[in-house]
DNA sequence: TCAATAGTTCGACTACATTCGAACTAGCCG
DNA sequence: CGGCTAGTTCGAATGTAGTCGAACTATTGA
């Protein structure tokens, strides 16, 4: 398959990074990808179809968010950790740091 | 008029803060109430009407983002500061220096 | 060449968001 | 009381997003 277009830094938007990790699927995918590093499409588990994944995949990458490197017929994804922070200093890791509710 | 119900900060959740920052006319709000402190409703200037406003502010109270405080009739927004710095550490901080792109 | 696998694209459906005008509520002040 | 002002709520119109099955593309391997 042919490689993606992945937007530039400097197109990043701030509105649409927010509403790419808005999504508790996506964030999910974000959260496991974080986690695990680089992994394919279908490693994670989401317990949805590939159709549906690979729509919040896209939201992802179109966003700047999630970097997808293709290999043969298997996608291996990756969070634009770097690039995010130069970016937005601080959000990714707040956002990663966030995920659970405090102990109450 | 009554005063809101504003949610306490375990009920707080990432993506609903995330959903609510994700919308240009609700971060420049948010942006306004950060730097100015305390704002009425009519004292920020986004070109839309009061009722456009006015769901825009009810869904940053509901996320946990804003507060209302009711006098007579004017209502003072302000942004939770420390709340959501307890719950999100960085993330209101990440959001606020992330508004404009860098000079290219 | 044929089948299997990984993932995308398309189309349809449903649900929800944004927007705004109009009507409403509440407090203030003459 | 009566009018003014600040802001909410309602309802309708429009747009957009999430979901999924079905069809498709591309690659690997027998």
């Amino acid at each position: 398959m042919k490689a993606f277009n992945h937007p530039a830094i400097e197109s990043f938007r701030l509105e649409q990074v927010l509403y790419a990790l808005s999504d508790p699927v996506r964030l999910s995918i974000v959260n496991q990808l974080a986690n695990q590093g680089e992994t394919t499409c279908s490693a994670l588990d989401c317990g949805r179809p590939k159709s549906t994944m690979s729509h919040h995949f896209r939201v992802l990458r179109e966003s700047g968010v999630v970097h997808t490197r293709c290999e043969g017929t298997t996608h291996h994804n990756s969070v634009r950790r770097e690039e995010l922070d130069q970016r937005f200093p601080g959000l990714l890791a707040a956002v990663l740091a966030s995920r659970e509710a405090p102990t109450h």
